[in-house]
DNA sequence: TATATATTTAGTTGTTTAGCTAATTATAAA
DNA sequence: TTTATAATTAGCTAAACAACTAAATATATA
């Protein structure tokens, strides 16, 4: 019950549950191009990514200095909850803005990405309009 | 999606999952019935079954004083993730110990049990012992 | 009708958690 | 080998949440 438990947490928040549906689309998706579609700090992103891998839904691969995440296609115990919310985040408000949001970021290579990161592209500030304006 | 993570919430907390899980077994129990078998304050048996009819998980109805909890079994949408969550529960520790706890709880008369849980049967010192012992 | 009582709601408290910045780690490039 | 940098970890703050007690609500019985 207690892994139970850890997978029932570990999608039970919004950005991890938007990381789960991007992967979802895209197989594989680079730590700082999560942290550029969840539009929060590269810690942030880390921990969510961190939580999920923990309990099991996501693998990661290490390319260089980049890291790699996708969801755990291995665990066969974990496909019909897969599917479950496949159909349920389908077509949703959310899920089609972040898609399209995700169609311009893959676009950018992850050197020009983390750049952008660096470089005040993510401040609080930007980050806070970018919430309030949905 | 928000329905979606208001359903992962409701199931992201061990004590729903565990009324979650009785309610597989039992397919109806009273609130006193599972305010006693979680060994918490009613008002906290109360919140959390709220909580779970909020997201859609349960069903409720009231007969006389008492009121009776089910599964809802009529969201189609629903079916999956109940199946998964079955698979996952059945035969864990919490699980049979949960269940060898209901089948004496059940035993009892509700009028027996909610007298007993007035009269300091519920105790915090009590919850915490039985806490303790797992 | 008045009283008893099963459940819910209101209000409080301590814990968990999501977010941040700063420091650390690990890898690539100069 | 030194420097730059992607990601993680540590430490902090504010918000969310689970638990409690007390008050309110709704139903049954005297």
């Amino acid at each position: 019950m207690d892994t139970l438990l850890l997978i029932l947490k570990a999608l039970s928040d919004k950005n991890r549950l938007r990381i789960f549906c991007a992967l979802l689309s895209y197989k594989e998706l680079c730590a700082c191009q999560i942290t550029e579609f969840l539009n929060v700090a590269g810690a942030t992103a880390s921990r969510h990514l961190s939580l999920m891998v923990t309990a099991g839904l996501l693998k990661n691969r290490k390319q260089g200095r980049w890291v790699y995440f996708r969801i755990n296609t291995k665990d066969a115990s974990l496909e019909p909850v897969v599917l479950w919310l496949s159909q349920k985040l389908e077509g949703s408000t959310q899920t089609k803005k972040d898609l399209k949001a995700l169609r311009q970021i893959i676009a950018i290579p992850c050197e020009e990405l983390s750049q952008k990161q660096r470089s005040g592209g993510s401040c609080s500030k930007t980050r806070q309009e970018n919430k309030n304006n949905g």
